[in-house]
DNA sequence: CGCATTCTTGACACCAGTCAACGTTAGTGG
DNA sequence: CCACTAACGTTGACTGGTGTCAAGAATGCG
């Protein structure tokens, strides 16, 4: 359990300060952890949940579904992340959960979690404000979707997964797991898959990233924020991680 | 200030059960008021804000500008919305907030609103509930803007501001207010104003819905809806308005 | 009435989608 | 260890949708 208390901590620390009183009380919930397949939901659009997802390793990825049985990601989601947080107050589930990888997550009753915000004030404010950031990252794909062309949305993208995985310290410089394959990125940039391919092998010309195999080579960061227009003030994270 | 009131309690009822503590919470407030004149900014991006903003009257906007001065429409509000929110929980604003056309609206001090948050947990769910629902729709916003067609966009564009606007109860069946321009759309849809032109010309010829001179007149909802993919279950609204 | 803004239309170019084939990789079982 | 397979990545040819540009029509406001 001191994984799931760890993880939230940590994640709660990049955007909040996380006192004693808080630890304290996430170390009163006593969640059930669950191992997840690949591809595996975890939550569907229509459901009721009744208890919240933190996700501790792997990826796990929101979708909507569309009339026609496309997939729209919307948003992917690491270590210390509530991807249905909404659920605590709003009844029915707009939208899917499910792991892209092998996940390992932890399931916090709503009930345990409600008493727990109702006590510590500052764990409210810091939940919170996680959905705050998480409307903030929304805005910031409706812009990367809506206003740049393929190239400059793949780097925008690539930005923004390593500059989180560098934010949650869990992995080496230089390198961030990206479990995606391109035809899943294209259905969260709303480009095809073809369209993606240009783009990535673009991306490899400038020598600014590279991205093989689930592994994503950032090699020069500087040129890559250009490339992809990238400004992190849009996560809200205290400080800056080293890039 | 009455005034204030009655928009914000008429909001939080379309999604939350508003008990008398709200409403006396609520009644504490000493909102300054304030008129904009189209295209205003109220908020900029990179302000940090000490009051957040209520609409009152008129239409106003959320917009990302880009770097090569681009800019991104993310939401559009109406009477009883918080389009500032975040600012509360959120330091240093991501995204601009302006007025559309001329539009009233009242400013509460944070220190003021944060106070009655901490004395009414009920308010604070409603204000809570109210910001997860924006986000999901700015993540309907990512589906429309990355899956369909400029015809299904538009028309789902249309589908959800004539929805919130019967939501509402303020404008007649069948109609409801639309202060925009083609431009404005299509900078809010990531389409050009002359796909915007054909797609609404489409639409017209339909019979399901005309968009003329700031006045939406829908003639066919379920025809409308159909074209647009809408489904308004992502508003999470209590009850569904008469439409 | 005159001006500014917005809407509308047509011509044209090009980017991105689709389709289809092929190459590559990784995992599986014999 | 190799053969087989499935998933994924890559490429080319082609098409069509959408952006851009530019001009003209309509609308609204002073």
């Amino acid at each position: 359990m001191q994984q799931v208390v760890d993880a939230i901590v940590r994640k709660f620390s990049e955007h909040s300060s996380v006192t004693d009183t808080v630890v304290a009380a996430l170390s009163k919930l006593t969640p059930q952890l669950r191992a997840l397949a690949p591809r595996q939901d975890i939550v569907r659009q229509g459901d009721r949940p009744t208890s919240s997802v933190v996700v501790l390793s792997g990826m796990l990825a929101r979708y909507h579904t569309l009339s026609n049985g496309r997939r729209q990601y919307l948003s992917f989601h690491i270590s210390g992340d509530f991807p249905d947080a909404q659920a605590l107050f709003i009844d029915k589930m707009d939208h899917a959960v499910c792991a892209i990888d092998e996940a390992q997550i932890a399931l916090i009753p709503h009930e345990q979690l409600r008493a727990q915000l109702n006590k510590s004030p500052d764990l409210m404010y810091a939940l919170w404000r996680e959905t705050l950031i998480d409307a903030a990252i929304f805005r910031e794909a409706i812009t990367n979707n809506s206003a740049r062309n393929p190239r400059a949305r793949v780097a925008h993208f690539l930005c923004e997964r390593y500059y989180r995985a560098r934010a949650s310290r869990q992995e080496r410089a230089g390198i961030c797991s990206l479990p995606l394959n391109q035809t899943q990125l294209g259905e969260a940039l709303g480009i095809s898959v073809v369209t993606v391919n240009r783009a990535v092998q673009q991306l490899r010309r400038t020598k600014a990233v590279d991205w093989t195999g689930h592994i994503l080579h950032v090699l020069n960061w500087k040129r890559l924020c250009e490339l992809g227009e990238f400004d992190p003030a849009y996560l809200h994270l205290k400080r800056s991680p080293r890039m």
